[in-house]
DNA sequence: AGCACGCCGACT
DNA sequence: GTCGGCGTGCTC
């Protein structure tokens, strides 16, 4: 009698582990571990599924289904990827199936239907013939042999250089150098609006082999870009975190430009993977190597590179020898609090900016906040208005004029009188970005004014529209959330203006401080990349904090040291790392003895590692509470093992009967 | 995550 | 008498 063929299969549903299917006897000499094929599961309708072990052991407490096909473009790359995704799961603790999901664009739709054309390079215009990229310059030059260089024996190299240094023109270099190599590389970056930005000077220097991943893209654009992938026929892909689960053949090179920044930690749903530190194991994985870009970088990666672990580069100067930006501090509270329009702004801003108007210069202001104002107060009582499912305040959106839930989203109408004395007295305290609109247009009144935040782009395109539109001059002052923070470059654009430098500074988070730096040098960054000297002026309560004075300066190394110092003394990464562990429930008792009974028998393991349960900053969200237990190992530890302990007693708890339903999730290396 | 099975309240 | 509420358990 024949041998019988089994396969472990994983389904894109959030199930733990995989499930075992018999291989049909026409299928066993096509079927392999990374196949995609069709099976039967549960009471829904057939799943993708993907091998992740063949093997002949007959399951003996239940019949297995059969497979019931093979898909036509299972990954030709065999199981790198099928690896790949087992590794994110096992790292960040996330359940095979949660991956599988995040990891195939839109499970059933990959088939080519008969007779559709291949596009790959959706969304943009028109390819201009291809030119080769312009000559280096000799720090350019030097760079690139350096890291060449240094990925003799470094798996990883951070390019350090400063704003406008011309790191683009390096990842050019290296990127053609792949593709002569018949390599396939990966560009990632941050944020969808930069792909935009980015792509079309890409284009230009490479051609038809570079194409655009990201979850703006339509379903076919996607599968064209999955299956050029697949089949090798495309070369580099620029994308978005998720892109690193395109079905790559032999990647010889992952960039990861912006590298600091904090969205590529996926926070919800799981998977919650970190982009950057999943590229380094999945360039491993193909034997390839990975470059890490930042003028800003995070303080973890730079201790690696600083204590040799990852290679080293640094570009101090500006292109074209542009001088940095002259960094200015307005103090908030020397000017005295104006009633009316100008509330917001000190007189150093004001002048600068009617300075630049006069001058046909233009201006960035940057506030890290959208909306008109992040909450109304009864003048009378004091009373403000929450949310009813969040434990955050609303913000008034002047636009639709409505009161806006920042964490579920959920609006209501603006309140007429105050529900707690019926004061008909309401204010709207703070600012945000519709706010600074609004009195810009009246204090500057002859001036073309846009904004740019989550409101303004919601829409495909409209942030291209918006960018284009400054960058032709056609916007005099360009306002905006962190959105404005990265990769710009304009001619023109010489003031740049961060409203409210504090709160970002004492925002409760070990990581305020660093991420407060980055965030203001990248702003300042975009002001005077060409030939005019850029001029940033920073408005304060505090001129003296330690991180503006090292702002002032640009002066990174300075705020690493201050920063790693901290790090090592409080036991915070990279001397350590951090597992948190989420409970959720509608009922706050409930909440509690469970977070509280988790904690109990996680600290009979693991002792003083365990910290918490405490409540986050926003302790409940859409009705249900949160709490957190953290646990910070000792990078002497086995992380493995911990994790399967913290495992196991988040499954043990979760088992435990209680009235209503518990949420329970781990957070590896959260940020 | 879906989806079905299963045991208690207000309706054609 | 039954339509349906969502608690509980399973998916190879």
């Amino acid at each position: 009698m024949m041998k019988r063929l089994f396969a472990d299969i994983i389904v894109p549903v959030a199930v733990a582990g995989s499930y075992t299917y018999a291989v049909p006897p026409q299928l066993m000499e096509e079927v392999k571990r990374g196949s995609l094929v069709t099976v039967d599961f549960g009471q829904s309708k057939s799943q993708t599924g993907l091998v992740i072990r063949l093997h002949d052991r007959a399951p003996e407490e239940f019949t297995p289904k059969e497979i019931i096909s093979l898909l036509p473009h299972s990954p030709a790359a065999g199981d790198r990827l099928t690896d790949f995704i087992l590794w994110i799961s096992e790292y960040y603790m996330a359940q095979q199936g949660e991956v599988m999901k995040s990891a195939l664009p839109s499970a059933d739709k990959l088939r080519i239907r008969a007779g559709s054309k291949k596009k790959v390079n959706s969304g943009s215009s028109e390819v201009t013939p291809v030119v080769p990229p312009s000559d280096l310059t000799a720090s350019q030059r030097e760079a690139c042999e350096k890291i060449g260089n240094l990925f003799i024996d470094h798996e990883v190299v951070l390019l350090h250089g400063v704003t406008s240094s011309g790191k683009t023109e390096i990842y050019i270099h290296l990127i053609n150098d792949q593709l002569s190599k018949g390599k396939q590389v990966l560009y990632l970056l941050p944020e969808i609006s930069l792909t935009t930005q980015i792509i079309e000077r890409l284009k230009r220097n490479l051609g038809d082999t570079i194409g655009v991943y990201h979850s703006r893209l339509t379903d076919s654009a996607r599968r064209a870009v999955w299956h050029s992938v697949n089949n090798g026929s495309l070369g580099v892909v620029l994308g978005v975190r998720s892109s690193l689960f395109l079905p790559f053949r032999n990647l010889g090179l992952i960039i990861v430009d912006e590298e600091h920044d904090p969205s590529y930690k996926q926070h919800d749903p799981a998977p919650r993977y970190h982009a950057r530190d999943a590229a380094m194991m999945l360039s491993r994985m193909h034997g390839g190597v990975t470059l890490l870009g930042s003028a800003t970088p995070s303080v973890e990666t730079y201790h690696n590179a600083v204590t040799g672990r990852y290679g080293l580069v640094e570009l101090i100067n500006r292109y074209g020898e542009v001088m940095m930006p002259e960094m200015l501090v307005a103090d908030t509270r020397s000017y005295g609090r104006k009633k009316g329009t100008a509330a917001h702004f000190t007189p150093r801003l004001l002048e600068a900016i009617g300075d630049a108007l006069s001058k046909d210069e233009q201006i960035i202001l940057f506030q890290n906040r959208r909306g008109f104002s992040p909450y109304i107060m009864c003048s009378d009582c004091g009373w403000v208005q929450r949310c009813s499912g969040c434990s955050v305040s609303t913000t008034y959106h002047k636009g639709i004029g409505r009161m806006v839930c920042h964490y579920c989203g959920r609006s209501e109408p603006l309140p007429r009188e105050c529900p707690e004395c019926g004061s008909a007295v309401l204010s709207a305290r703070g600012f945000g970005t519709e706010k600074i609109e609004e009195e810009i247009k009246l204090l500057f009144p002859g001036a073309r004014v846009a904004r740019m935040d989550q409101d303004t782009t919601r829409l495909r395109n409209s942030s291209a529209v918006i960018l284009s539109d400054f960058a032709a001059g056609e916007t005099d002052i360009l306002i905006g959330t962190q959105m404005i923070s990265k990769g710009l470059d304009f001619e023109r654009l010489t003031v740049v203006g961060i409203l409210d430098a504090d709160s970002m500074l004492y925002f409760p988070d070990f990581r305020a401080f660093e991420r407060s730096f980055q965030l203001i040098e990248q702003v300042s960054g975009r002001a005077g990349r060409r030939t005019r000297r850029g001029r940033v002026i920073i408005q304060t309560a505090d001129p003296s904090h330690i991180i503006l004075r090292q702002v002032l300066k640009h002066d990174y190394k300075a705020m690493y040291r201050i920063q790693i110092e901290e790090r090592e003394l409080f036991g915070y990464p990279p001397f350590t790392r951090v597992i948190k562990i989420v409970l959720k429930h509608r009922d706050l008792e409930e909440l509690n003895n469970s977070s509280e009974h988790l904690a109990v028998s996680l600290r009979r393991r693991l002792g003083r590692y365990v910290l918490g349960p405490e409540f986050p900053l926003i302790m409940q969200v859409q009705k249900w509470y949160v709490k957190t237990i953290m646990v910070k190992l000792g990078k002497e530890l086995s992380a493995s093992k911990i994790k399967e302990v913290i495992r196991k007693a988040m499954d043990d708890e979760f088992k435990v009967r209680r009235k209503g339903i518990l949420r329970i999730h781990a957070d590896v290396d959260p940020q």
